[in-house]
DNA sequence: GAGTGTGAAGCAGTTCACAGCG
DNA sequence: CGCTGTGAACTGCTTCACACTC
């Protein structure tokens, strides 16, 4: 029921909870105990009830949560259910792959800006939006009420991109480039790296053999 | 110096560790201190040391580590600079998009049999790979010394081709589906979810918003 | 009775602080 | 003297256990 500090992993389960119980929702199912949930996502019931616990007493003793009930809590607490603008710097190979990617406007993600420093790409339209160069980077990101940038930049520039997009005011990033990155404080920067994965598989795999 | 379990966190930093003595060991640095490798890294000089300590003593007293052996050591504790076969499944735009990846070639993940259930893809040639169809899955899986799978399969069907992966004796896949899967305890399975990540900035913008 | 909500206990990862070596 | 390597202290997430409620 606190307002405190929220572990991260707790957040990404919330996500979690959240398809979960889309799934249950699929199969007509209205009400789910925490010890169902735990079973799909390979955690304890404590656990999850801990996680909801952080935010609310969604359940009834006995019974459990209602499934339609709790994915509307969970949407709530995530801040989905509602529209985020969304600019893409970097419109290469990962850049349209995530573009085109359907899930995210379904989840209410909406990338309205493409930028790419590419004169050839500059111009052509992508869908229903046009790649910007990079030069209208600041005055777009703030005319513009973006709420969040995807950063699909080659490594070497990904700093100073982050730079510009920081003193453009934007306060939450998505990186992909396989980088390590530096915001303030304030600015929520989390990264993806496909290639920090790997090595981590490959760490798995080195001990597996010599197992 | 022990061999006991290492915590998954110290192992994606042995990762970043190693990109960053690559930048140092560019700008023609020949030592490096734990401070300094925390400066790059975001985090603190104990930390380096602590997660260096699991597996050895690389550095001197007083002056600190080598760059290049401290990344030869990394390298070789991660499994790199050695050739990884992996299989990749999923033609689509995601997976299309791993595939033209260059970073996994350059650090030793050679993606050399690419699988999808297309009849439109299926024997089309991708680079010097051709696309195969799911019904050879298993048997390709095996002759072709397969060490590692990248799934880029609908959420749908991602949890089934995962169970005939690892029935094929494959023991690390990395996972481009949006969805929470299970494999045995001796199968390394990693998720990349930009799903989830994105979640996780929503629910830090949505904080921001109402602070 | 079944299953939630939660303080308390347990545990794992991080930080501290310092002895020890180059 | 500088910087590593590491037991010890600490912090914070997870698990336990049980009072409580439907």
């Amino acid at each position: 029921m606190t307002d405190k500090r929220i572990p991260d992993s707790t957040v990404r389960r919330l996500s979690l909870y959240l398809r979960f119980l889309g799934e249950f929702e699929a199969s007509g199912v209205e009400t789910v105990s925490s010890e169902a949930l735990a079973e799909r996502g390979g955690t304890t019931a404590a656990q999850v009830r801990k996680d909801l616990s952080h935010f609310g007493s969604f359940g009834k003793r006995g019974l459990g949560y209602s499934v339609g009930a709790l994915a509307r809590e969970l949407r709530h607490i995530l801040g989905l259910g509602r529209h985020w603008n969304v600019a893409l710097i970097g419109a290469g190979r990962i850049g349209m792959a995530l573009f085109e990617y359907g899930p995210f406007r379904r989840r209410g993600f909406h990338i309205s800006t493409v930028f790419d420093n590419d004169p050839e790409k500059v111009g052509q339209a992508r869908g229903d939006v046009t790649i910007h160069g990079m030069e209208e980077l600041a005055e777009r990101l703030k005319e513009g009420h973006i709420d969040l940038v995807i950063l699909a930049v080659p490594a070497t520039v990904a700093q100073d991109v982050l730079d510009d997009v920081v003193r453009a005011g934007v306060t939450a990033v998505l990186n992909y480039a396989p980088t390590q990155l530096r915001a303030p404080e304030h600015v929520a920067l989390r990264s993806v790296s496909m290639l920090l994965e790997l090595e981590a598989l490959s760490y798995a795999l080195s001990r597996q053999r010599s197992a």
